[in-house]
Formats: C-alpha cells, structure tokens, sequence
RNA sequence: GCCCCGAUGGCGGAAUUGGCAGACGCGCAGCGUUCAGGUCGCUGUUUAGGUAACUAAGUGAAAGUUCGAAUCUUUUUCGGGGCACCA
C-alpha cells in the first residue's frame, strides 16, 4: 500500500541531495523564468492559501523542465518589516533571530510541500549582502536626482510609530492594524515615482497582465488632462494656480477655493476673517484623515474675505477656503464651477454662492449639470461643445499669458523614510555644515546595527538614533555628521529580488547584465492580488530606474503575471481571530502533500476565491490511491508494475490518451488546472476499464500528472525501472490524427428542439444527412401535419429541422 | 456615488466559433465485498410526470436578436473586488 509518509520523505531528500532543481544553463535550451512573490516568514507559518500560488507555479516549473527547457524557480524571503519588529519588542526578543526562526520554518513547511526550487538561490532582504545593492540602487536614485529629502506632508500613525506610504493606506486607516493616520508635515526621504507616470501608464498596454490590475494600476497613476489658470487677487501683487480638466467652463467659475493648507491663505485673508479662519484650520489639523473624510458628508469651509480676478472677463469672484479642495493635489486651488460640477454645486447651495450656467442642457435650480452641450453666456466660446471649447480656451489662455495646458496625476512621490528599526538603513550622513552626503559605495553595505532597544521614539526619528556610536561620525578633517536614521519600508528589498534570483551570489554587481539578459523578463509572475498597486508598481519603478541606469536590460520586468483567488472557509477569510485557519502541516500529515497539491488545484478556477472543503483533500487521494493500484503491484517484498501494463498497444486507449496529452498540455499553460485533472482522472476511468494499459501511455500519463503529484509519480517511476528522476522525462506528444473519428453522432432538432440522433461518416454529404434526419421515425411524429420550411445543417454536428 | 468582475444541480465547478447544458469531483441513495464499520467495486442522482420509452420545464429576473442562446444586445436584481471630494 502506498505510504505517503516514507515516499514523500523519500524523495524530498532526495531531491535535496542530487540538487535536482538546479537551474539548468544549457546554452542550448530556451530558458523560462517562473516566480512567485516571495513571502512575508511571519510567526504564523503558512497557511493553505500560501501553496496555492506556488504549487500553481510549480507545476509550470516542472512542465517546463520536462518540456526541455532551462527553469529558474527560486525562493526568498521579504524579511525586514513591521511585524516581525512589533511582535521581537513585545516578547523581548532580537528581530533578527526572529526572522532567522521563521525563515527556518517556512522553508521546512515549503519542503514538505515538495516544491522544485532551486534552493541554492536564496535570497533574504535583511542579509547584508543583499541589502547592499537595495543601498546602491537607492545611491544611484539620489545621484540622479530620484531620491531626495522634503519637508512634506506625510501619513502619520502614532499607534505605529511611523509614517506611511499613501499606498498603504485602506479606507483612511493603516491597512496593517487599521490604525487612524494624522496629517502632518515632516522631512522625509521620497523617491520620484511620479517622473515615471507616463512610462508607467504606458508599459502597462503590451503586458499580459489580469485586465483589472492593469486597471487599477491606472486608476492610481490617475492621468487627467487639462489647464493650469492662472487668477490674480484684487488689490494684491498675489497670484494663484488652479488646476482644471474643464477649462471652458470658466466664464462659469463664481468662486474659487484653496485648500486649508495652501500657503497663501494666511497671506490673503483679511483682518476680518482672520479668526474664523484660523479656528477652521485648526480644527482641520486636529482630525485624522479619517475623520476628515466624515467630516465630509457635508461641505464645510469659510470665507477669506479676499476676491480673485477671472482671467477671462476680470470679474471678481470670492475667495474661500475648504477641505474638500486638498492641497496635495494639482495646485491646491480650484475655480469653482457650482454651474457644472456636482461638488461646487453642493458647496454653492449650502453657502448661497451663484451659480451661472454657462452649458445649455440641464436644470441647474436641481443639480448641476455635468454633460456635453452647446456653451452660452461664454463670449468667444458660445456654440461651441465641450471638446471644442476646451481647444479654444486653452490657445485663449495661452495666448494671453494666464495658462497652459497642463497634464495632473493622481500619483505621487514614494515616501519613502520609515521610522522604525527593522529596515534596511538609508546610506547618507548628514554633516554639522548642513552638507548631505551619500555613505561611500565602497563601504556598502551599512550594516544595521544589533540593538537592544528597538521602541519607537515616537518623532520623526528611528530607535537608531539611542545608537550614539553608530549615529555620530566624524570626518578625516574632524568634521561631525550624524548619520540617517530613518530606515527603508520593505517595499524597497521587494522591488528587486527577481533580479537578484538570476546571480545571487555576485559581490561586484547586482547580477550580471549578460545573465539578466538572459532571463529577463519573468516569464510568468504569480501571487495575491492585494499587491495590485503597491508591489507591482513599486517594482516596475525600481525596474525602471535600473534600465535607465544600463543595469537591467528590459524596462517592464514581469511579462505574464496571475492573481491566485483566497481559499475561503465558511464563506469568508481564513483568520486566527474567527478560528477558521486551516493548517498545511496537518493535511500533509493527513492526506500527503500530493493530494493537498492536487486538491487546491483541483477546487476550481485559480483566481477564483473558493471555500475550503475538508474532504477535498480525501477526495484527491482516493484519486491517487487509484492511479497506484492500477500501475503497482504490492507484492510483501517489492513494488512491480501491474501485468495489465503491457508492451502491446490494443487501440482502445488511443483517442482518450491522445485527448488528455493535448488538453493537460493546453490547459497546463493556460493555467486552467482544474479541467486538466478533471481530464487525468477521465484517463484514470477509462484505463480502468480497459483490458490492459500499453506501457507508452501508462508512463506518459505519470509524466502528465508528476508536475501535480510528483512523490508518488516518482515512486511509480522508479518501479517502472527508471533509475533516473521523473523531473527530466520527455513531455508526451500527442498525435492529432487519433483524435477524430470516422463516424460523427449528428444531432436531430425539430424547430430548435432535440429530437433524434443517428451516426455518420465524418465529413457525410448534406443532402444525405438531411434524407436520413427527415426519415427518423421519432422526428417524423414531429414533424406530422407541418410543413418543412428549412432544413439547417451545420457539418458533423447538427441537422435543424423547420416546420411550420 | 463611480469603475471592474461575477451569478449554471444539494455543494465546488465543466461547456473552442452561438450547435447534445450539467464534464470531473464532493455529497446523497441503492447493491456487492465485510461479522460490522471504513476501504474498495458497481449502479443511480437538474426538476416535474411516467415502470419505461418519453414528454414538459430549466443556466439570478425581464425583454430582444437568431433556425438555434449559459454564450450576443438592452433593462434589472443580487453578490464580490477596486476607487472614493483627484477639480
């Protein structure tokens, strides 16, 4: 009986010993890269949702090598980040040997699973001889003008300890533990993402990309076209730009609003409205962002007491100032339109402010109107649609010197300090003269200091900075500099590691250009779909950035990529707090790895989201226990073949055999695992049945499902007589003539309706499959006191009768 | 509010180009094996009527295009995901 236990170990071992997955460099050999996002070695261990992506790409990995190809399929570790830090603070332990612990682990479970990486191609994010070339890149970035310190506003978490990144923000909260973010202005390292906007928005077209990640990659580069005005403010030197992608409403704007945070509000407001201004911005700073937003249902703002002059009719319009206008986007000033956008609609009626129309079409007295329509009341621009207008308005603008056409993104600069430990440190010291200045590229890495405490300061600072002998430096001149103590977000170590998998142990460069060439781009990239944006987009930058720099030889680094859908149980997500988490340990031990593997590709679709059922496993393995009693005899001694598998090809199996070559082939790279083992176990049912099972398609069968269930198809191979490991088995053709037969079932409707069958000779006259339909005693009761009116036929499928 | 995706038996899901709806598996029922249970083998399993052949209905709902629709079009309901004052 087979015993997944012993012949799993088996050939674990094995594998490991023989180095079986090593990646090939025959220069004869097409090479294929395939990837998964490496993961995060949290405490927790894996759970089922884990091996659903990698036994998916390990399969591919295995097809491909089977296939003749060169494969790299490695694995790494995302190993620097907060919660390794926050939970090393909580049960007083050192990060680094945290992570060490979980790395051990995760690898140990990964093992278990009998994946086919090429161990020997390990990389961690938090080893210094990886994080030195996270340190470079970030060099290169600030010698090209790509990093740089501001002072800017920032997403503050106190209950973090740290700022963070707009992308990591998920309804106004920290998206790890949901925390409440405040506003609030510190100096901070950025990467400028936002000078790749359009190269970003671009690159996106040619890849083979899930349509909705594409889509929401767009969405968060935001690109919208329009004009930059310019207002002058009465009795003022003062000007200011707003930002609009609906210029030709300008003879419409009745008013205009700054955001609260636009630096010319204290230099504009009257002495009037001083008081009440002031006591909104106040009250502004004191709320998080989600509160804000809250906030908001309603349009808050008040009056600056100050007009500005329409550029284009040197009307005066008043100046408010508002929430809803922020100041991080565009100019932090808007003409307001109530007349035609719906927001300055709400915001005109609730403070009585005009409203013009300057579009016909519409009621303004119920809503504003937003669509396409002859402009009025617009001098130069009467008659014209929106497009049109847009034109005019523009070349009006430009020609007298109050604006230009203007392209805005919603994306912006990376931020890209966090103040926390637990991180890669940013190489720059900061010296008493005020000078900045890189840590030499000869002295990379710097190393992160060993720290015994690791709390957060709670300032802009990172626990680094208690660290005096590492902070202070003094220079060969005695000049004092400390160094910088904020570290990077784990995004920065996982923006790359794909490049490092390709030469991971190269101490001069960060692989070698003539290697990247050679696998570069990933053939096949797949992971969750919760790194839509952040990851894919941060990687593609930092991708970007190296091609620029002559160090990486394509400019998208990821061809193919696929989300794998959650395993749900009872309808919802895995979590520890509702008890549902099921463990892989305990269904290998149960069930085997094989049957775990092929049950998760056997639940459904791969980017569907499915509920986890607890006899799925079982059921698998009955599967596999079949296959086993059907190739291997038991005998007290020794496994052999069964004497049913026999040299002699008798011909019943050819058309069921050929058909599951060509389908587990196709839906193999198609990524459709789930109809290609619904088609493995048709062959199962059918070789059952038959008198024997040739030799050929008995082993072409085991080389088909190995990439699925590759211990037991091992085993079976080894009995079969093979010394050598199944890994390198050539791929079955099929042959497409054993696919057709030469009599085709027609199908008989009377009206649509199916009503008859009989057989034919494949390709049979028309004229005879209609004589032959029409004489079907059980179509003629049918067709019985009606009139034929037409006959459909559609060859070898159908004869549709129409009768009247 | 806006954008994207989806809805097929008791359950997970199959169905090149519009052409036999429900492959494959789970579950359930019956029979055999077994002292028994499990395993294993066989049979049945969309619903309604009928011993059966067969008939009728049937892919969230309503309408349409077509000889023919799960598949195409329009409207609509529900579910999932994303964005959310982006001017």
């Amino acid at each position: 009986m087979y015993n997944h236990k012993v012949v799993e170990k088996k050939w674990q071992e094995y594998w490991a010993k023989n180095h079986t997955f090593k990646t090939g460099n025959d220069p004869k050999k097409k090479n294929y890269y395939v990837l998964d996002m490496f993961p995060f070695p949290s405490g927790k261990g894996l759970h089922v949702g884990h091996p659903e992506g990698y036994t998916a790409t390990d399969i591919v990995a295995r097809m491909k090598r089977s296939e003749g190809y060169n494969v790299l399929h490695p694995m790494g570790w995302d190993a620097f980040g907060l919660p390794t830090e926050q939970y090393a603070l909580q049960t007083g332990q050192d990060p680094a040997v945290v992570t060490k612990e979980n790395i051990a682990n995760f690898k140990r479970q990964l093992n278990t699973l009998g994946f086919s990486y090429d161990w020997d191609r390990e990389v961690s994010t938090s080893d210094p001889k990886y994080y030195k070339w996270t340190q470079w890149t970030f060099e290169q970035m600030y010698k090209n003008g790509l990093a740089y310190e501001a002072e800017v506003p920032v997403n503050w978490s106190p209950d973090l300890g740290t700022v963070v990144a707009n992308e990591d923000i998920v309804d106004g909260k920290t998206e790890r533990g949901g925390y409440p973010i405040y506003r609030r202005n510190m100096k901070q390292w950025m990467l400028r993402i936002t000078k790749y906007a359009d190269r970003l928005l671009a690159g996106l077209d040619n890849l083979d990309w899930p349509e909705n990640v594409k889509e929401m990659q767009r969405n968060w580069i935001g690109r919208s076209v329009g004009a930059q005005i310019t207002f002058k403010i009465k009795d003022s030197d003062e000007t200011f730009d707003v930002f609009s992608t609906r210029p030709d409403t300008l003879f419409g704007a009745t008013y205009a609003v700054l955001a609260p945070e636009n630096k010319l509000v204290q230099k504009i407001t009257t002495d009037g409205h001083k008081e009440e201004v002031d006591a909104y911005i106040k009250q502004i700073e004191s709320k998080s962002d989600l509160e804000r937003t809250d906030l908001n249902k309603t349009k808050s703002g008040v009056f600056t007491g100050a007009y500005a002059i329409n550029p284009v009719n040197n009307q005066k319009i008043p100046i408010w100032i508002a929430d809803y206008v922020l100041g991080s986007y565009g100019t932090g000033a808007v003409m307001a339109v109530p007349a035609h956008d719906t927001r300055d609609y709400e915001f005109a009626q609730k403070f009585d402010l005009p409203i013009k129309a300057v579009i016909k079409g519409g009621d303004i007295s119920k809503e504003a109107f937003t669509e396409d329509g002859p402009h009025i009341d617009s001098d130069f621009l009467n008659g014209l649609n929106v497009e049109e207008a847009k034109k005019k308005i523009v070349d009006w603008l430009e020609e007298h010197n109050a604006g230009k056409k203007k392209v805005n993104y919603k994306l912006r600069d990376w931020e890209f300090s966090r103040q926390r430990y637990w991180g890669e440190p940013i190489p720059v010291i900061h010296w008493e003269d005020g000078e900045t200045t890189l840590v030499p590229e000869d002295e990379l890495p710097l190393v992160l200091p060993h720290a015994t405490d690791i709390k957060p300061s709670g300032t802009p600072e990172s626990p680094l900075v208690n660290l005096k002998d590492w902070v202070n430096v003094v220079d060969k001149n005695g000049r004092k500099g400390k160094r910088e103590t904020n570290t990077m977000p784990n995004w920065a170590g996982s923006s790359w590691y794909f490049l490092r998998y390709i030469d991971p142990h190269n101490d001069n460069k960060l692989a070698d250009y003539e290697l990247l060439k050679q696998w570069m781009p990933v053939d096949l990239y797949i992971g969750g779909a919760e790194h839509a944006v952040r990851h894919l987009l941060y990687a593609r930058f930092w991708n970007m950035v190296l091609y620029d720099l002559g160090v990486v030889p394509n400019e998208e680094p990821f061809q193919r990529l696929y989300n794998q859908g959650l395993i749900l149980k009872d309808h919802d997500k895995m979590s520890k707090s509702k008890g549902n988490v099921v463990n892989p340990d305990d269904v290998i031990e149960e069930y085997g790895a094989d049957s775990l593997r092929m049950y998760e590709m056997f639940m459904g679709p791969l980017d569907a989201s499915i509920d986890w059922d607890d006899n799925g496993p079982a059921s698998t393995k009955k599967f596999l226990d079949r296959i086993w009693r059907l190739f291997v005899n038991d005998l007290d001694l020794k496994a052999i073949p069964q004497e049913n598998v026999v040299e002699e090809n008798d011909g019943t199996l050819d058309k069921v055999y050929n058909e599951t070559v060509k389908k587990v082939t196709e839906d193999f790279d198609a990524l459709h695992f789930n109809t290609a083992i619904s088609q493995l176990m048709v062959f199962i049912n059918a070789a059952q049945k038959a008198k024997t099972i040739p030799r050929e398609y008995a082993e072409g069968f085991m080389t088909l499902i190995a990439p699925i269930a590759p211990h037991m198809m091992e085993e079976i191979w080894q009995i079969y007589g093979h010394d050598e490991s199944i890994t390198f088995a050539k791929w079955p053709t099929y042959d497409p003539s054993k696919l057709v037969e030469s009599t085709v079932e027609i199908m008989v409707q009377v009206n649509g309706k199916l009503r008859g069958n009989f057989d034919a000779p494949k390709d049979a006259d028309k004229d005879d499959l209609e004589k032959q339909a029409l004489a079907l005693p059980h179509v003629q009761k049918f067709l019985d006191g009606k009139e034929v009116k037409k006959v459909i036929i559609v060859p070898n499928k159908i004869v549709n009768i129409v009768a009247k």
